[in-house]
Order: structure tokens, then C-alpha cells, then sequence
DNA sequence: CAACTCGTAACAGAATAAGTTGCGGTTAGC
DNA sequence: GCTAACCGCAACTTATTCTGTTACGAGTTG
């Protein structure tokens, strides 16, 4: 897998959201200042979580982003869900070969598999909330 | 999580080393023959299998490759372990920002989630050996 | 010794991700 | 209305990874 670090990046978005929700909206600029990267790669992730109607921007001076949804409302599931919307286990890159009564179904026989796979993983993370990892951040920063 | 086929892939020569069991070797093209791909692609996944004792190769006339542990007794989670090395959600690809409490502390607080989010995911893939595919796959041929 | 098979390095091409620049659109406040 | 501060988004570059391919040496069988 090669996967990317886009969750990780948009955990530490919404914990930072979290962490200072003052009411006041922050800046792409800002959160990129925190994760060490360009305002439009943070840009591209809130877009992925807005659609998923867990933060929303606002333009203009004083104007950036906001949670929509409680921290406690939001499980690392939803994020994941949000930012990777690929297969957790790819199927073959080429097609494999339908006289061979293995090749015909594998895939098949794999699908299933790696759903119920994928059901797991996310049961898992929906364990975790953004309050959670605020509360454990905070700790860990004291 | 740009996964690659890998776990697909070597989940398919396993499976059909299990379905060839007639005690002679399988070669790496007849494999390859079989995915849909180049016997060398093959042989580098055996190559990790191997490392992981799963399979032994022969080489020379009549030589190829066996399974050295019974299909019931390789579980997809051993498969993942031989061929995915990498971690299942890499942390950020800049360090973030250690002036910020919460982009100090974010990794080592996402570390523990992700460690036990990887081992919900083995502990699925666990309850699926080789064999479980094997008759899936001869069912599906049927 | 001849045919066969593995072992592995080296390279090419494609796909993906991350980073960057640029610019148009919108909003707040003077 | 003008200006400054933001977002929105397309386009491009660069780095990395994955897949596929060629090539060739080493070992084995008969």
C-alpha cells in the first residue's frame, strides 16, 4: 500500500480546529504554519472535509475555516472516509487469466474479504474522536 | 494510502500453490501465466514469502516453487506481514511545526491510534487462511 | 554438457503525492 | 467603491513508488 499521509494530515486540521476554537475562524495559512506545509495542500484537504460537511469557510479578511461538527462528534472513521477514497487492498493490476480457474475468481472470492476487512479497520477508528485526540495532545503538550 | 497489489497478488500465487498441491514444483512463468504478468513480478513476491518461510524454491529442470507450510496454516495476515512492510498510515511527509502544541504532539498521539488500528485490520485478516480461499475459489469455478 | 529455472540487478513507463505558483472571486471594513 | 485579506482552483514541477521488462549469472537435473 502506499498509502498517503493525507489522513494524517487532516486529523491534525480538525484537532487543530478543535484546539482553537475560539469562535474565530482560522487561516489555511495558519494550520499550514502548524503542519509544516503550503496553505493550498491544507486547502485541498478542508475542501475533502467540507464535502463531507465537517468544516466550512468563510473568505475575506478574518474569514478561514470552522468546525461544523462538534469535536466529539467527529470519529477518525469519518475522517478517513473523508480524505481516502480509495481501496484499502487494490485488486490486480492486470487482469488475471480467465482459463485458469484460479484467475477467474480470485477476485471475486477477494472482494468479500477485503470489504469485511475494511469494516474492521473502520469499526476500529470510529473509536477515536477529535475530542479524544485534543484531550490526549493536550496532555502529551503540558 | 496508495497501497499497491501486492497482497492481491501474493495471495493469488499462494492460492493457486495450494490448488497445484500435487507435490510438484510450480514454476514462476506457469504462475505468472496464471496473474497476468511477468514471471519476474512473480518471483520477487516469492521472494519475500520465502523470507517469511511460506514457500521454498527449486531451481533447474522440473524445479519451481512449493508451499512449505499447509494451506490451513497461512493466514492473509501472514501474507500481509511477508509483503506489506510499510505502515498501514504514514505520519506527515514535513515535520510539522514543534512551536505548536498541537503539531509537537500530534504524531506521538496518532501513533498509538494507528498501531492499534493495524492490529484491528490483522486481527481480521487473521480469520482467513489459504485454504478458506482455495475452497471459495474452487466453489466459485464449480 | 545442455536445457531449464531461479536470483537479481538495471532500466523504462505510468501513476500518485506533495509542493508551488498564479490568478480570479468573495468578503469585511474603511 | 476601494483595498486588503481570504478562499477556490487550475496548472505545473518534482519525487517517489509500482509495475513491467530485459538481461545475465548461478545452480540443478538428467
Amino acid at each position: 500500500m502506499s498509502p498517503s499521509s493525507r489522513l494524517t494530515v487532516a486529523i491534525h486540521i480538525l484537532t487543530l480546529l478543535a484546539h482553537e476554537a475560539s469562535g474565530e475562524p482560522v487561516t489555511s495559512e495558519y494550520i499550514a504554519g502548524s503542519v509544516g506545509t503550503n496553505p493550498v495542500v491544507i486547502r485541498r484537504l478542508l475542501a475533502m472535509l467540507r464535502k463531507s460537511k465537517l468544516v466550512r469557510s468563510q473568505g475575506g479578511p478574518g474569514g478561514g475555516w470552522q468546525l461544523v461538527v462538534p469535536a466529539r462528534g467527529i470519529t477518525l472513521r469519518d475522517v478517513y472516509r473523508a480524505v481516502e477514497s480509495e481501496a484499502l487492498f487494490p485488486l490486480h493490476a492486470s487482469t488475471p487469466n480467465p482459463r485458469c480457474p484460479v484467475g477467474r475468481t480470485i477476485q471475486a472470492a477477494l472482494a468479500g474479504r477485503y470489504g469485511e476487512a475494511r469494516l474492521a479497520l473502520e469499526r476500529d477508528l470510529e473509536r477515536t474522536t477529535i475530542a479524544d485526540l485534543l484531550q490526549e495532545v493536550t496532555r502529551l503538550a503540558r
